[in-house]
DNA sequence: GGATGGATTGGCT
DNA sequence: GCCAATCCATCCA
């Protein structure tokens, strides 16, 4: 986006910020993720964050460490920031989130929707503006909507736990890009009762790559 | 040990 | 718009 600042790497330690500066911050960060393709050939993808949730702990009836909730599943969200929490809903989808705060400060960010940036293979950046390589990376092409992101980006629970780091295989990374970012109520919590309507969405203003249900609770 | 329901998605009416 | 899929954490007896 911005061809003239550094690209770093984001440490740990970045996530120790409070939730909603690190979910609100994210959203045009790159999710970075390494694979192997059918040959065992590493390769990286680069992910645009456009859409983030922020879940903030114990008085949040939405989160699932609310009123204190601790269980063998939450812990991880009592860690200090810079690990992933990682779980299945539905029976069927993972969801992608980075654990914030200060430790036993319970809160995690969600990450809902990105879009295709780049991929790097044996050193080779092909970006997203290669017609070619939009054609070879098409199932990375939908990443709206949080289980859809972690199925095309092989995100499960492996990485449960696990530090928000290039040699766990998932990091994220800075490279200048601050796009317009939108408040917006929370999605699918409608048991959560008032804290349905709070702002903790935060989506890239106007992007087409939004979530489904985020578009239409537009 | 059994019941409940979900930070979603895709297919069908 | 409606609903099944499908696992398992969590809660209650």
């Amino acid at each position: 986006m911005n061809s003239s600042h550094a690209v770093q790497i984001l440490p740990p330690e970045w996530f120790t910020l409070p939730t909603c500066v690190v979910a609100s911050d994210m959203v045009g960060k790159l999710l970075c993720r390494t694979m192997s393709d059918a040959d065992g050939n590493l390769y990286t993808v680069k992910i645009r964050v456009v859409e983030t949730e922020a879940y903030i702990g114990l008085d949040d009836p939405a989160c699932h460490t609310h009123a204190g909730t601790r269980t063998k599943r939450t812990e991880v969200m009592y860690e200090a920031g810079g690990i992933f929490y990682i779980y299945l809903t539905y029976g069927v989808h993972h969801m992608l989130n980075v654990v914030t705060s200060r430790a036993e400060s319970p809160e995690s960010v969600l990450i809902r929707a990105g879009f295709f940036d780049e991929c790097i293979v044996s050193n080779a950046i092909l970006k997203n503006n290669q017609p070619e390589l939009v054609a070879s990376m098409t199932h990375h092409k939908n990443l709206a909507g949080p289980g859809k992101l972690t199925n095309r980006l092989n995100i499960t629970r492996d990485l449960n736990q696990l530090p928000v780091a290039p040699d766990t295989g998932l990091w994220f990374e800075d490279d200048g890009c601050s796009p317009p970012v939108q408040l917006r109520p929370r999605i699918g919590i409608d048991y959560a009762g008032d804290a349905k309507d709070w702002l903790l969405r935060y989506v890239w203003a106007g992007h087409k790559s939004l979530s489904k249900l985020s578009c239409h609770n537009h």
